[in-house]
DNA sequence: GAAGTATGTTAGTCTTAACTAACAAAAGTT
DNA sequence: AACTTTTGTTAGTTAAGACTAACATACTTC
């Protein structure tokens, strides 16, 4: 089951995820404060994610993921960690290194991630 | 002076550098083909380059990079050519580094890409 | 010079993904 | 009970950036 997923629900998807490991409940409206969006655009945006079943949605509006979304939103989550620190790392600026790494997170191959992880590993950058 | 350039627009302006190199004159056909994207879409994006002052245009047709245009080109030809050479130099399959470094070239931040340059450097990976 | 090919432009369409505005329902407050 | 705040939804707008279709030159070629 090929998941084309575009870099909008990725950013979401891991948004989702991360807020899940600091709040008891995920909702809308976390989501929309998270990413500084309105409320309609992830209402949206959630509808969308539903559909393809990377989410359900309680009827108390609680967002959890499901098994696909999980391993979505956990690859981007350990790309986005991997890619800040290595940054860090390399003495770049803490917060523009979180930037790139929220760009770079849904944009490199699952390939380059893997060579550039172990590259660094043994660099001990990481 | 803010230039604010999205990603079409880099992308456009290196493949105009790019080709300049093995071509005689650039013109919009050439871009089209080498983008391969239909020749409309190509006159509407060198009409929005030529509003931004970072191509001309002479009455036969043939581009040109203006200063500017020319300086965001070889910063994204610059940047292109290092990742794609790390990538590859890592053990990523050289068309995959290829497609990676097309779309990491425009979302790398100038603080970023210098520490990435001078870490791969040092490691003789580039 | 007529016909065909190459090049460039314009007008209008489509998709994505944000936005505002308006509204409905629930929960909290006085 | 009445008011306010919070949350979510829907409808319609906007912008970017690709697309198709139709057309206007201009250059070739016979």
């Amino acid at each position: 089951m090929k998941t084309a997923v575009n870099e909008s629900s990725e950013n979401y998807l891991e948004t989702i995820l991360m807020l899940s490991k600091k709040l008891p409940v995920v909702r809308s409206v976390d989501v929309a404060n998270e990413l500084d969006f309105k409320k309609s655009s992830v209402s949206i945006a959630m509808k969308n994610l539903r559909e393809k079943n990377h989410i359900t949605v309680t009827d108390a509006g609680y967002i959890y993921l499901t098994d696909e979304g999980k391993a979505i939103a956990e690859m981007i989550l350990e790309r986005h960690e991997t890619i800040s620190q290595i940054l860090i790392n390399l003495g770049v600026d803490e917060e523009i290194a979180t930037e790139d790494a929220c760009r770079i997170e849904h944009v490199i191959s699952k390939e380059s991630f893997k060579a550039v992880l172990k590259a660094a590993k043994k660099a001990k950058l990481v």
